[in-house]
DNA sequence: CGTGTTATTGAAGAACGTCAAGCGGGGTGG
DNA sequence: CCACCCCGCTTGACGTTCTTCAATAACACG
């Protein structure tokens, strides 16, 4: 669980408020803290309430009304999107200090579900939009997280068009390891199943173990079913078609 | 061209502004002006230049450092990102009206070119980063832009990991055509060629004259080389994989 | 220890890509 | 004004990649 551990601590340096109003939730140790000043904390308390979420519990789904707004506080989830005939595409994984249901309409447009033993911050959304109006450094706080959300999304436009299988595969295993940023040959932890793997390249469940299988033939990487350590780094980057200096991934938060 | 014209009239209701400072530069007709208070707008003016383009040419490119950004004045552009042997992804096709280049980080993240003859406003990033912080509503709005093109862009994903070729296509047609609020069966124009809608769906020119080819056929759509009229708009969704009242796409804008 | 779920592996098939040829429109230069 | 050429679009034949279907293996849970 060591590269879970460090997964979760995202935005380390938030973690050094030490206000009395820091306590309670640790959303607030994680990224809101830094942006509120002393003064909101105090109502950022009163509007928070925790929740616990078991492996494949759901958040809210795609459709929902959009009454809250959440940051999570322990674990991952994934958020993903359905077709009528049951494929799916997951959207992205979300880990400690992210925001969930910022969509600004009146729906949710995914679904957000545990991947793994997870709990999350909520807050009623308009009280939150209250918040927002009176504390600049929040807004743009949350308007920094947006817009770095859409650069991943569109890295992922990228991938989804245009990579190959493995080339996806690569890609994405180095984007988690240079959000965890471990030292190569550190095995980390992946806490999502092959088939939210899958639906979040755009792959099969089959092709997912066939290219993982290849590269472990190749000695590119080593892996168990929750485990993966790099072994070649350079040439995962080559096989993730990316040029050296290249970002193999723009970190979630 | 009167498709193109009503494609161009994203944002009607904020031209209703009869400020005298919003004479001059039309991007602040089509949404700052709205946004930003009339005590703004003197400082706006003084910060815009305009700049034209002709098809092809290319306002940034990735990787160029990012000092401006820029609203579209007339035209369109299409934002891409590209990989080293010459794949392309097409990000998005940007209207009049639209934001470009406000990735908040020291590099534009795509390239930006023009597929039609077109103009845009352009910012000096610092000195808009300034007023930002001085116009709240402003701050607002952009927010709430950034978030609507999140919201786009995790459509794409799904358009991109998981339709088949003759999903994106109708996807598409009937993204464009809500846009243009047109009514059914009344053509409207496709500036852009072949190739970028190739690039935009995640597939070949080929698939994409193919495709179209066998919906003129099924007698879905007619079409030229760059007008389409959607015949069947139901039997359209159904093969989009839509449901009835789905979201064929959420306007950029 | 058994059972359901998740992961792996193989073989056959389909969808889309690649390669190649032909068409057509628009612009240029004679 | 016409002929030519270039470029974008279309259409066909063939290949490759990934999916689909199926069987087996490994693990997690009660």
């Amino acid at each position: 669980m060591a590269g879970v551990a460090q997964l979760l601590r995202v935005r380390p340096q938030a973690s050094d408020c030490a206000h009395p109003h820091c306590v309670g939730c640790e959303a607030r140790r994680m990224g809101i803290c830094a942006a509120v000043g002393p003064g909101f904390l105090p109502r950022l308390s009163a509007l928070a309430s925790e929740q616990q979420l078991a492996t494949g519990a759901t958040l809210f789904e795609e459709g929902d009304a959009a009454e809250s707004v959440y940051i999570v506080t322990h674990g991952m989830l994934k958020l993903y999107k359905g077709m009528v005939d049951g494929r799916r595409q997951v959207i992205g994984f979300m880990v400690v200090g992210d925001f969930l249901g910022l969509a600004f309409g009146r729906l949710h447009l995914c679904t957000a579900e545990a991947v793994m033993p997870s709990s999350v911050c909520r807050f009623r959304r308009q009280k939150f939009v209250e918040l927002l109006d009176e504390c600049p450094s929040l807004e743009r706080e949350i308007l920094h997280r947006t817009s770095t959300e859409l650069a991943v999304a569109q890295e992922q436009m990228l991938l989804l068009g245009r990579k190959t299988a493995s080339e996806r595969l690569a890609s994405f295993i180095l984007c988690l390891a240079r959000r965890l940023r471990l030292p190569d040959d550190q095995p980390f932890e992946l806490p999502m199943s092959r088939s939210d793997i899958a639906d979040y390249l755009g792959l099969t469940v089959e092709t997912v173990s066939r290219t993982l299988a290849s590269f472990r033939r190749a000695a590119l990487i080593d892996f168990d079913r929750h485990t993966v350590a790099i072994r070649r780094p350079r040439q995962l980057q080559h096989a993730a078609g990316l040029t050296e200096g290249g970002s193999p991934c723009l970190a979630l938060s």
